[in-house]
DNA sequence: ATGAAAGCGCTAACAC
DNA sequence: GTGTTAGCGCTTTCAT
């Protein structure tokens, strides 16, 4: 049986079809009974309008496609699931296009964004948010901003995150450096003079950021972190355990350690509680971004919240407010938090 | 400036637009000159088809919705990336829907599932998969399997992990009562006969057969299940913490428990370690799903792995047999395994 | 190998 | 308040 259409229902109404349209969308008055006689004949088949039809005449589809390196890495389903607050309040619905980086280089990764924005665009999607991949790039080869920002002239484009220099395009960050500045505030104070860095990748701007803001604040507290404890490499937990292992094969350990990420500061501590540490007593250990499990480990760890959810609901404003044409900032820069829990604690000077 | 049509570029080209639409689907021979020249030109202009005119004549379309209770849950970013794997290869693109049961009574999600799946209709998606929500309930209502199966006649829609009673829809699934047969069978192997389970709720399916199958498997063996050891009423992991404390306030003390999942599993690690139980020596915990995070808990996690991967990839598959009408088995059920790690151990006798 | 033209299902002037 | 009709951009017979 074919699907019903406007047709049908108009011709059975004996109205026409912009009547029917009219009533659909509420577009303009129409005679309260002609309008219950049509509200009747679409329950009575259970009429549902083509939206690709409606699009294609309307310009506009209500989708929105995402961009994102790995569903699997909790930090973005926090953040997708503020976009999803916004976008449903609005009425978007949305690809999601996952890159896959977990399984896959990084050149193919490139690849595959560029294969999304590609679709995403002949989908007639009404705006494109990118995370992760390319955009978290110290510095990105021209051609992958080239790419980007070509698309971002004929829709909108939101970065959430991370940024592509010169690109002109919007973006949605929050502040890596304040957060990396509040960690090491935090050990500072808490008596540690023989901190660590470690996790995250030194091509990667987030990274970079972080590791020279952390930096940066111990100098200006009088101190200095020593080459050898800073590790970079790896964002898993995996590394994160190997880091730990290689920091205790030289002759003098850390008291602490800031980790680039939750995901290292967890194998971190599997390492540290392996070799025999206590957590906090004899090693400090502070995470990045807060994901949930952050406060499910034993014990459960400080860290410092990118208040991931609030920075996908705002990626979700911005991005409509594109849509919509309103007036939008260049760049949205979110403060995050120091958040305390049990896995720091004052120096034990013993 | 306009976007640039099929129509441009075959004015440019001095042919026809049938010809540039065949050589852009390859779907008919073009003489090699004429072909080159559109293809020149298409890349000359950046040339995008528009995928809605395009599936609006072909009337498919290459989307699929997903819906899901929520993403935040690692059990569905993990189905997500099987899924994703297999729709990619098949060049599909998927909307996410998330009916975020987290911040919602069950009456809204129920609302929020048949929005979406209206939406999704409306866009001509070429199939549906379901998982969670009222497919996870152990006895839906009927209009809530009526609407569903509706849809159903429509056009392809496949539940995942769950059914829908006398629905006729296909369903592909971890076999759920095998899974607790193992943990049980697991657990009784150490020693085990003071056992409790808890976590789940009464009116999910998954729920009541884990739990019936756990404890037939416990009878089987001789023992039984103390009634009063028996504790549902949630999934978090703030639940578990929850039930392990109200076990340990009974006069005896099981030494071991089933957690329904993960997320219950740690929240009981958390209370029995707080508590000053060690595990596993005084207390055996295993789990369910065998999330991510399972592996990175102290002590590891022994758990019923549900290789959630896996089934995403499976319902990939079979959702595309359905689009393209081959064969499909009504259900497809996969085999969960017991993963040991270190969170369980033989009956210490002391 | 290529072109003409009729859809696909809906919206939006414009006319009445 | 309602109808007519020309698109929206592409695919696909049917001719040639």
């Amino acid at each position: 049986m074919k699907p019903i259409t406007v047709y049908d229902i108009a011709k059975e109404a004996n109205v026409s079809v912009a009547t029917v349209s009219r009533v659909l969308n509420n577009t303009a008055p129409v005679k309260k009974e002609t309008r219950e006689r049509i509200n009747e004949l679409i329950s009575k088949y259970q009429f549902q309008p083509n939206a690709l039809a409606r699009s294609l005449s309307k310009k506009e589809t209500g989708m929105i496609g995402i961009i994102l390196p790995d569903i699997t890495n909790p930090f973005f389903p926090e953040v997708l699931s503020g976009f999803d607050l916004e976008a449903r309040k609005r009425g978007y619905t949305y690809f999601l296009c996952d890159t896959v980086s977990a399984s896959v280089d990084s050149a193919e990764q490139y690849i595959r964004e560029s294969q999304y924005l590609n679709a995403l665009a002949e989908k007639q999607v009404d705006g494109i948010v990118m995370m992760g991949g390319r955009v978290d790039l110290a510095k990105p080869d021209a051609p992958l901003i080239e790419e980007v920002a070509e698309i971002g002239k004929r829709l909108p484009v939101l970065l959430v995150n991370g940024r592509l220099p010169k690109s002109g395009l919007n973006r949605v960050a929050v502040d890596e450096r304040h957060g990396a500045e509040l960690a090491a505030q935090h050990l500072i104070e808490l008596g540690h003079r023989d901190i660590a860095i470690v996790g995250g990748f030194r091509h990667m701007s987030n990274t970079v950021q972080r590791t020279s803001a952390f930096m940066k604040k111990v100098e200006q507290s009088g101190f200095e972190v020593r080459k050898e404890w800073v590790l970079h490499g790896g964002f898993s937990v995996s590394s994160g355990t190997a880091f730990m292992n290689r920091l205790l094969e030289l002759p003098k350990r850390p008291t602490a350690v800031f980790c680039l990420n939750d995901l290292v500061a967890i194998g971190v501590l599997k390492a540290a509680v392996k070799a025999g540490l206590r957590v906090p007593e004899d090693l400090s250990i502070i995470g990045y971004d807060d994901i949930p499990f952050a406060s499910n480990s034993i014990p459960e760890l400080t860290t410092v919240s990118l208040r991931t959810h609030e920075l996908g609901r705002t990626a979700g404003e911005v991005l409509h407010q594109m849509i919509t044409r309103s007036k939008v900032n260049k760049t949205t820069l979110l403060k995050p938090e120091l958040v305390i829990r049990e896995s720091t604690a004052a120096l034990n000077k013993s």
